[in-house]
DNA sequence: GCCGGCGGTGATATCGCTAACAGTTGACGC
DNA sequence: GCGTCAACTGTTAGCGATATCACCGCCGGC
């Protein structure tokens, strides 16, 4: 930088001024920096200048998993977002793991991250007081945690799993199974099944049938298995809610094969509202949670807390709700003998 | 760290070797400095470190979307295996376009990264001059440039194309027709429509038949338009080739509902191995070119290179040829008539 | 008994930039 | 004509770590 303001003429701070567009700069005296900057093919050096101004333009972004679309697209609104301000996302995978997360926590806040977007409520105990203490601000996402960090922008898993089986019911079904990952590390999964579970007691269904599918991350491969296995334990099931639209996805194609129609031998939904959802035939019934726009929403809201960071007070911690919404598909067009089957005349 | 170094009675100097595991340290000072930092709930500044050691732990890795499970894979092996040396990846996400490229690459270098890595070996001039000019390692995947700036971890596009054509007419099929993406901004996909009109002529078919899906990313929606127009323009054909598996899969959901069985009326095939791929009923005949192994051998690749270039030497460009492999699935299981079908007698 | 070398540690000088403050000019108002 | 203020530019002093060299013991070899 030295060099550029030597062969501009001005000094090294006129140049960062320039640069960065802080404080004013006389139209000719910016040519003629510009003009050095070309010539010289000088490219800023970002990282000191974090040093000295305690600003790194980063904020981390911590997710169970990059393959699974719905995770990606929240990334991807995340990344739309701060790019406008020249933020950069450091993207950190846990794989589904509290443990794993804990340890990602630390790794991230020795690159000095202006803000923390992690995915879910819950965390281990060091991981929590980690966030808690790392002065910066911190949004938890995919989920309505009971006690808050800081900020929140998500949903109710469980919720999204009661009115789904509301939904089933009003369309005649009274038999309805689970199909969900193995528990213990995925809390959204589990969040979904404990929704399950109140629905079946609250609508007044006769018994919960849960099917398990193994260690996260859900895959379609699972749902074939797993729709086998429900068949063949609880023969009587009229529908079925999965966990993701990935094992609902492979569900229904193994019906395919063996020749159960979907919906009238048995009606299948997902979660998540992943493209192959809608693209599917039949087309899957599921619920969307605008996976794009809680990472527009909470990039958003990150903006503004490192803003009111940096004029030194701190963003009272915000809880936004974001929108879940039911999409009704030919999976679960409702039993053959009309929408009150099944209900006590 | 002053303060750690304090509370240990050492100097800063011990501090940070016993933090970054340089140099030697005593083990019972090690213990007390450890003790400290834990106690003061100190944190390593790794932004500092970077400044004055002049390494920044970063590679930056550009790819056209994250909501391609294909890239998402590849980014997958690539943090996978930087984890293990403690780099950093930084996403850029180029929107499939080579303009948008360009400006991410310029903003990359300003977190001066020890490495990037692109995807595609098509960039605009200025794009391509900034990364010889970088003085870093860079690696082009996903393709295999005729000219590459530096290391190649890749494959060729028109190759797994031709290949899945001769495949094709081995199967008996004559008339194939090639459903591909705009043509413009998605070389990849340029690429792959080149091997098909190769082979149509290498193979002696009659001609080549091209429907255009739009603009990238291409999706599994724009299957089913395309394959109705497919059917519409050239009522004869016997198979088509789609540019990826998403709108292959697109396209079977379009015959299942218009009752066009496949592959018996149109055997459709796709590339890059999803796992709708494998998941879907038919099953979908594919090209795998092993995302996250790319991701992984570029990965390595660029340790490699970066450990080089820290010794002072730089590694010598390196042509990494990444195998793809033809699956044959059930989505052209072969004219109904037998594997010589249309072949002259 | 002397010397070379290694294990362990510290002092100092940056790394490349920006915050903060301190000029210097010129326009403007009264 | 003079004070005031805004626009513009420069000076100085770090930001928090590490490279580098220097230093001190102590060991082993000849």
């Amino acid at each position: 930088m030295a060099d550029v303001a030597r062969r501009a003429g001005v000094s090294a701070m006129t140049v960062s001024r320039t640069l960065k567009g802080t404080g004013p700069v006389t139209p000719e005296t910016r040519d003629r920096i510009l003009q050095a900057v070309e010539d010289l093919g000088y490219v800023l050096d970002l990282s000191a200048g974090a040093l000295s101004s305690k600003k790194t333009g980063f904020v981390s972004v911590l997710i169970p998993s990059l393959n699974n679309s719905n995770f990606s697209d929240t990334v991807s609104g995340i990344t739309e977002v701060l790019d406008t301000e020249g933020m950069q996302v450091l993207i950190g995978i846990t794989n589904y793991s509290r443990l794993r997360e804990e340890q990602v926590i630390e790794t991230m806040l020795q690159r000095r991250p202006e803000g923390i977007i992690v995915t879910g409520g819950t965390h281990t105990p060091r991981g929590r007081l980690i966030l808690e203490k790392a002065g910066i601000p911190v949004i938890e996402t995919w989920d309505l945690p009971a006690a808050p960090i800081d900020h929140v922008v998500g949903f109710s898993n469980a919720a999204t799993i009661e009115d789904m089986m509301a939904r089933l019911v009003f369309r005649g079904y009274r038999r309805i199974a689970f199909i969900e990952g193995e528990h213990g590390e995925d809390t959204r999964g589990q969040d979904r099944r404990a929704g399950y579970e109140r629905a079946v007691q609250a609508l007044g269904l006769e018994r919960a049938c849960v099917i398990s599918l193994g260690r996260p991350p859900v895959t379609m491969a699972q749902g074939s298995p797993a729709v086998v296995r429900l068949m063949e334990t609880w023969p009587e099931v009229e529908a079925v809610i999965c966990v993701s639209d990935l094992p609902a996805f492979g569900a229904i194609m193994e019906c395919h094969r063996r020749g159960w129609a979907v919906p009238d031998r048995l009606a299948i939904a997902g979660f998540g509202d992943f493209e192959v959802a809608r693209q599917c035939w039949p087309s899957i019934t599921t619920v969307s949670v605008g996976s794009r726009d809680i990472g527009t929403r909470a990039g958003a809201l990150m903006l503004e807390a490192i803003q009111a960071h940096h004029t030194g007070e701190s963003l009272p911690p915000r809880l936004i709700r974001t929108p879940h919404t039911l999409i009704e598909r030919d999976s679960t067009a409702g039993r053959p003998e009309g929408a009150t089957a099944g209900r006590v005349a």
